[in-house]
DNA sequence: GTATATGCAAAGGGTTTGCACGGTT
DNA sequence: AACCGTGCAAACCCTTTGCATATAC
């Protein structure tokens, strides 16, 4: 279920509780990853009648009031958590595809550094690094 | 100009030089930066006639054969660089859009210890970097 | 009752693809 | 001569938008 003041938050926001806010809400959290496409098709499990513009919208309400929050994986739609998830780093292995997730922390010296030298405050949760996994990366070094 | 061997690596990937061909790569190198519209427009100058999508097919060969490389800067267009470029990671302010360059040198650490930890070899240019800029900065900290 | 949310359909940006013609090798 | 590359148009994916209706407040 979603936590506790998730309306406390919407309604701060000057925004309405509505059975279609819920459920997107839901989605995103039940499916811990997900795209706006996968989140339709798991909302329309409870309620058919939802609509993609809906999710959309929705999604960005969520991310609005801090419920959400979405990252680029790959070149395809963005992925959506929820925001009381772990803070990770994902890794897209551009050979195979696979996607590995990493605790932020591991950037953490890294983001310091460059703060100091540019002033940039950077949120490195929010676009996935590209690269080769252990598995990949061998086949890509041999072949040049 | 191209630099003196690029015919040779399309050669070798069995591609054939065009007229097409070297004006996207011309093009590449003289916008520094630029989205497969830029690019275009900037070959249509010389060659009116040229196409969109001869564009992305030959920004796509460019790069298989190591011409080029993209990077995705914010969530529209992916922009292209000349390989022969100097190694840069890009960062975007979520607030102003500004986009700034540094040397991906200051990733060196972390993307050592990345890869110790995880086995995945990272192309830290391949996507920009998302946040705020120092003129934002405070203002996005101030917010909350 | 009033403003906000929703569903639907259409439009939009960016990119890819099928096909016939033209150019490189 | 054979094959690859091109222009053109259509199709594609993902996302946004206009509008009339329905719903939360």
């Amino acid at each position: 279920m979603p936590s506790a003041s998730w309306d406390q938050k919407l309604r701060r926001g000057g925004y309405r509780i509505t059975p279609q806010r819920q459920l997107v809400l839901q989605a995103v959290e039940d499916l811990r990853h997900g795209t706006p496409e996968e989140i339709l098709a798991h909302v329309q499990r409870t309620a058919s009648g939802v609509n993609l513009s809906t999710i959309y919208r929705n999604l960005e309400v969520l991310e609005e009031v801090g419920l959400v929050t979405h990252a680029h994986i790959g070149h395809g739609a963005p992925t959506y958590h929820a925001v009381d998830d772990h803070v990770h780093i994902h890794l897209v292995c551009d050979k195979c595809g696979d996607v590995q997730s990493v605790d932020a922390q591991v950037a953490q010296e890294f983001l310091r550094e460059l703060r100091a030298q540019t002033g940039f405050v950077t949120d490195i949760t929010h676009v996935a690094l590209q690269g080769h996994c252990v598995k990949c990366a061998p086949a890509a070094r041999a072949k040049r």
